[in-house]
DNA sequence: ACATTGGGTCAACCCTGTTGACGTAACGCG
DNA sequence: CGCGTTACGTCAACAGGGTTGACCCAATGT
């Protein structure tokens, strides 16, 4: 149909059960739907149910699925970084970036997944970048190794977030699956086909579980390591 | 119907088009299909159709969808892989697997984005992943050290090459829209409220670059850094 | 009070993955 | 050589998905 999707809504008509639809109760109630019935639970049909009202109605707010879950992906962005103030150190600033934006897609899988390649050069994000910027700027770096650094930094927080994320985002039994198979696959291997895998076979469970932290961890010793002076918390 | 899929076929009967189908012809196909016209150009129905047979007959070789995604998945790890032989130099070593890696994924891009993230629990990726651990245990980490650090390695190389793939996957419009919007969105940002954004202003160019190289080169420092004696070419 | 039109509704279309029944042809065995 | 067994390709069907165009009512600006 491509419907206008007009910015200002005026003759606002309450649905056949009654509710008055908004951009953001279709935002907040995909948002819940998604926290509430697994990821798969996102569809317009089912949407459309949860707000009681027919699911095409959704149409005049949002192009279609991509635009809805785009708008998902702002307000994500938005409440993950929402307060956020940089200390004066650079290291533990960068590090709780990293943690909100991990925190912000993990919260909604489903979404992250679906939007986390997307660049969104929106004011929260510019606002992000300078931020970052400007911390590592502050740690003694010059301008040019300020802002490859920045980016190799937050590259690897924002790709490893969405693969958790868009991990978190499969149907249960895929994800338990993936998640046994470490337990699983690997406890039975040849010892002289595989004998690395061997050595550290008590190890193996523990390869389900994130590495976030640790590559940040790494990440951050490396830039510290890289730092003029190695000043931690300089001014 | 949850089909049994047995290792070996014996009875292989041509398809109605002439096909004798195999797990082999099948994954290649899929990978065809998907570097041609896309991810969403995969489906059971289409690649029946360019196999040149029922959709359902593909139930006879994997239990559904995902595990097909998974041998896809595990074909590319494969290629990318073959061939590889660990240098006594671990870091050299790591870095050519992250790099191998990267060169599987933005090979099949589109593929690489549907399976990136996931534990294909098959031959390629478990030889991979023996093959890593055996150089860390070769640097002279401890099991528990080489099998956490490896899962922080190889996931930051995996989620960066998948990102990079993703975007690269990105209809042309799009992809070339991204890319503009670095130079355009930051050239003409308030000075006095971007402060650090103005500060590295000539380097901004750069940022719609990779930071892959970059942030593997940041990892294997860190990791030199932890190495027992910080041996790089130990016997 | 009236014409305009935004927007909720409905029916319909084509897509998807998946299943169970069906039959045929290929194989192992005698 | 032929006979059963059964692997495996085929077919029809189902439930669920996104999206569209027509319809029509009521909220709005005049």
């Amino acid at each position: 149909m491509t419907t206008r999707v007009p910015q200002e809504r005026k003759r606002r008509r309450p649905t056949r059960s009654g509710v008055v639809l908004s951009e953001q109760l279709i935002v907040e109630t995909a948002l819940r739907l998604i926290g509430e019935h697994g990821p798969e639970a996102l569809s317009v049909r089912r949407l459309g149910a949860a707000l009681g009202c027919d699911p095409t109605a959704l149409y005049r707010y949002f192009h279609g699925t991509d635009d809805l879950v785009l708008a998902i992906a702002d307000r994500i962005i938005g409440d993950a970084m929402a307060g956020f103030v940089p200390k004066d150190d650079w290291v533990a600033s960068l590090r709780e970036m990293a943690l909100r934006v991990r925190a912000g897609y993990l919260a909604h899988p489903r979404a992250a997944a679906m939007a986390a390649h997307r660049v969104t050069r929106r004011r929260n994000e510019i606002h992000a970048v300078d931020t970052g910027i400007g911390l590592l700027l502050n740690a003694g770096f010059a301008p040019a190794d300020a802002a490859r650094l920045y980016l190799a930094f937050i590259d690897t927080v924002l790709s490893h977030a969405a693969a958790e994320a868009a991990f978190n985002a499969l149907p249960r039994q895929q994800r338990e699956a993936d998640h046994r198979a470490w337990r699983d696959v690997y406890q039975d291997l040849d010892p002289e086909t595989y004998p690395s895998l061997t050595a550290v076979r008590p190890e193996l469970p523990g390869m389900a579980d994130s590495s976030f932290e640790q590559a940040v961890d790494l990440l951050l010793e490396a830039l510290t390591a890289r730092a003029p002076a190695g000043r931690r918390s300089p001014r």
